[in-house]
DNA sequence: TGTGACATGGGGCGATCGGCTCATTTCTGA
DNA sequence: TCAGAAATGAGCCGATCGCCCCATGTCACA
């Protein structure tokens, strides 16, 4: 039986090489996303067997797309694809549902099978994961404390991100410095990092926030 | 008579591809390059009729790369691709010597005209980009002053994204803070940055540096 | 009915940062 | 050969930042 896919990426590009590779190795291509907003309406209306789903997208990112797609339409695999090579992604992509992980410097062959698996319902994790995937894995089991990172605190990241000083970021938000001061605090904790420039490398790392 | 092209992008997903698609429409695919060294070395080996270079790419970046490309073979020329949509790396890119620009949003019957028209003298830009570009090209007519990153500024802004303070990389630099300070003041100056959060955002959407 | 997470604040302190003016040396290109 | 850019460095100062201490109110969930 062919493996309906549906397509999730910005790159228009992207889309066109992976549909016409993945059309001619005996797949079907749903439909085509452009954001992750695209892509959570469009699974529930094509209900494909497999949503092929890029972390990094305008409007909603990947790995919300995916807790989306998981809850409303539970039948639809995910597997995810990205640029970085950071388990933490790795780590929120399959807590959010993804069934295969890929980083996007694996061939068409490599992508093929691991839609093939994940509607067999198995988990695909590119190799080179595999290894910091463990790591993590180690991780949560000694520390099972969720560095999750707040809807507020993730205003103050993007609008730090994009460029703003702790007294603007207070204006913005209607609030005072202290209170931008002690979420940006949290922050560092959470990702690790120690000012705000390591917080908005390693949130975008992370998928957390966007520079465009 | 068959085009021939050399493709320099990190992601051999996309790569592939291109390949499949160009080759669908008649294109000969000379070498691949996985970074931007290796498209100049691939460059002079092949001598390519056009190079499709990714901006952002590992080792060396496109633009830099195609600079080197053009002055060790000027006969072959460069087709840009681009994520990001900044008039800056427009500028940069065509500076460096490229006949085309193209975002990674558009389709591959878009690319293929552009290498054709690329190979045929003329130069091509997403016209997405065009209203962008007659704005910077006023700028440059207005300011003809280049805005320029050194080598050792780049050093210092790549140190800085990765997380160290001014302190920690004067010492990685063996300079002292005070030279690392005066670099992040000219720094911010040609990034129009206030501060180095800024400056690592603008320095990696204009493809200076990179997160990874 | 707590208990904990979240969001909101205050004060203080030392470190760091960014702007300012200025000087020296080296090297390259016109 | 000479101007200018690049790289190095100094001192000063005010603003900002990051890290402590702490308190309050809300709200959900057990």
């Amino acid at each position: 039986m062919t493996i309906r896919v549906l397509l999730a990426d910005d790159h228009r590009m992207l889309r066109e090489g992976l549909r016409r590779s993945l059309e001619e190795r005996g797949f079907e291509i749903a439909a085509e996303a452009a954001d992750g907003d695209e892509a959570v309406t469009l699974a529930a209306q094509h209900t494909p067997d497999v949503v092929l789903m890029d972390v990094s997208m305008p409007v909603l990112d990947g790995v919300e797309a995916t807790r989306r797609v998981r809850e409303a339409t539970p039948e639809v695999r995910v597997v995810m694809l990205t640029m970085h090579v950071d388990p933490d992604v790795v780590a929120r992509a399959i807590r959010a549902g993804a069934s295969g992980y890929l980083v996007k410097d694996c061939s068409i062959d490599e992508v093929a099978e691991a839609l093939t698996l994940a509607c067999d319902g198995q988990t695909v994790i590119s190799p080179h994961l595999a290894a910091s995937m463990l790591d993590e894995v180690r991780r949560l089991d000694g520390d099972p404390h969720e560095e999750v990172i707040t809807k507020r605190e993730e205003e103050v990241l993007q609008l730090i991100a994009d460029g703003h000083s702790t007294p603007e970021v207070a204006e913005k938000l209607y609030i005072s410095q202290k209170t931008v001061k002690n979420h940006l605090a949290s922050i560092y904790h959470k990702l690790d990092a120690r000012d705000r420039t390591q917080a908005v490398v390693r949130a975008v790392r992370l998928g957390i926030i966007h520079l465009d």
